[in-house]
DNA sequence: CTGTCGATTATTGTCGACAAATAAAATACA
DNA sequence: TGTATTTTATTTGTCGACAATAATCGACAG
């Protein structure tokens, strides 16, 4: 699993190194592929990237940063463990999140915001109808960005985006449980949640994206609460 | 400014330095010691704290996963400008926590909480009193991070941190322009928003919440748009 | 006098090596 | 045979030096 060619990238230019790792390793954290306790070795990376263990550490800090690994002192540092005891109050942060920037975007979209909105979802719509649960993810996140774009908020779309990478892990479990059959009633419930927000009815809107947004989350719950194993298997 | 006495820490442990430089950069920048765009020079670090460039590189990484040092590829780095053009959508997410935390501490409070929130509503009392400017803004935050905390959702208790540290540079600007004669209202409505809390009537504690978050973002406005020097200034 | 080009300089990004710290292995001892 | 202690090994944290890059300064042409 260590042998991919990199051979075929011998020149880097000065300061990329540092992204690339940093790219790679938080979406292989992030898509489970480096499952969470996966040892991360510092000497390892260098190797593999033909570069010095400084700009690896570099890229590791930013991503304990982000809580994506967990770093103790002169020992190992790992992929950090998906937080499933604070579930819940992630859900509720969720959940808020979904309502405030539907409801803003209701409010304050413009007529060219919509077109965006509605490619996200036909882009949503496809991944569904190809069963592509890691398309469904990126797709879906997406969406929901370009609404939140909508809503003018620069601050509130900059929480969000941080928030549904920080429930990547979580949600990439919940839809691989799906086995790629998928709910198709997810997207309607967008289609109703984007004709409010063109009727700019805040109200509505608010209302429809706090439903989805609990309907995903009792479902994720279901599915954890369910399925026990996931627990040990992490 | 340069010749602060470290001669008396010649000693120092092993994965120490990086987290002094962080915790000391990072308070000389939020209590604008360090005003936005001051140059931040390794090199100058490294010789001040008598160590090399790289933990304090990895100081500097952290600093600028904050978003609090602005760092141009092979060049320069500065300390971060404070973002006023989004600074309303700032506001909008400040008062939305300030609501959420409140409603939640409502809610799901229990007994010992409310000493804590005491206490903490009596140290910026005293804070108001002694009209300490610095003090007033730590002590505010800690009162509501106490508060949300009584609202037993950690996710949004660290979003709330993360917010107020984020706006420390506004509110400095602001108390230090009422030149530490200062408002006796924030602790009556404090108050209230206590009572309230103690009463688990989450509707009005939600208003209040509101209220006075509202109030103190308008004063904040007021500000800026009553003294554009401050732009200037900055 | 002004603008462009090139050399100098200063600062960052990267490297290889060493030192400190901890865990694992090996050894001594009861 | 089991436990305590020493030794070894592995990995991290730090260092000083070098290489690359962009700003600065100065020479020179217009």
């Amino acid at each position: 699993m260590t042998d991919t060619d990199n051979s075929s990238i011998p020149e880097r230019k000065r300061g990329s190194g540092v992204k690339m790792v940093y790219d790679l390793l938080r979406d292989e954290i992030l898509d489970l592929v480096l499952p969470p306790g996966s040892p991360i070795d510092e000497a390892q990376l260098a190797e593999r990237f033909k570069m010095s263990r400084t700009p690896i550490r570099e890229a590791l800090v930013r991503l304990a940063g982000e809580g994506l690994i967990d770093t103790l002192p002169n020992r190992s540092t790992m992929v950090s463990n998906i937080d499933f005891i604070n579930m819940n109050t992630y859900f509720d942060a969720l959940v808020l999140m979904y309502r405030v920037t539907t409801r803003l975007a209701a409010q304050h979209h413009r007529t060219e915001d919509l077109q965006v909105i509605r490619a996200r979802q036909a882009e949503f719509a496809a991944a569904v109808q190809a069963q592509d649960a890691l398309a469904m993810i990126a797709t879906n996140a997406a969406l929901h960005l370009a609404i939140a774009e909508a809503g003018r908020n620069s601050y509130f779309t900059g929480l969000f985006k941080r928030l549904l990478d920080e429930g990547r892990r979580i949600l990439r479990l919940y839809y691989q449980s799906y086995d790629d059959r998928l709910p198709q009633r997810f997207v309607d419930e967008h289609e109703d949640m984007i004709a409010a927000i063109a009727a700019r009815d805040a109200e509505e809107a608010d209302r429809l994206a706090r439903v989805h947004a609990e309907q995903i989350v009792h479902q994720i719950q279901m599915l954890f609460s369910r399925d026990r194993r996931l627990d040990i298997a992490l």
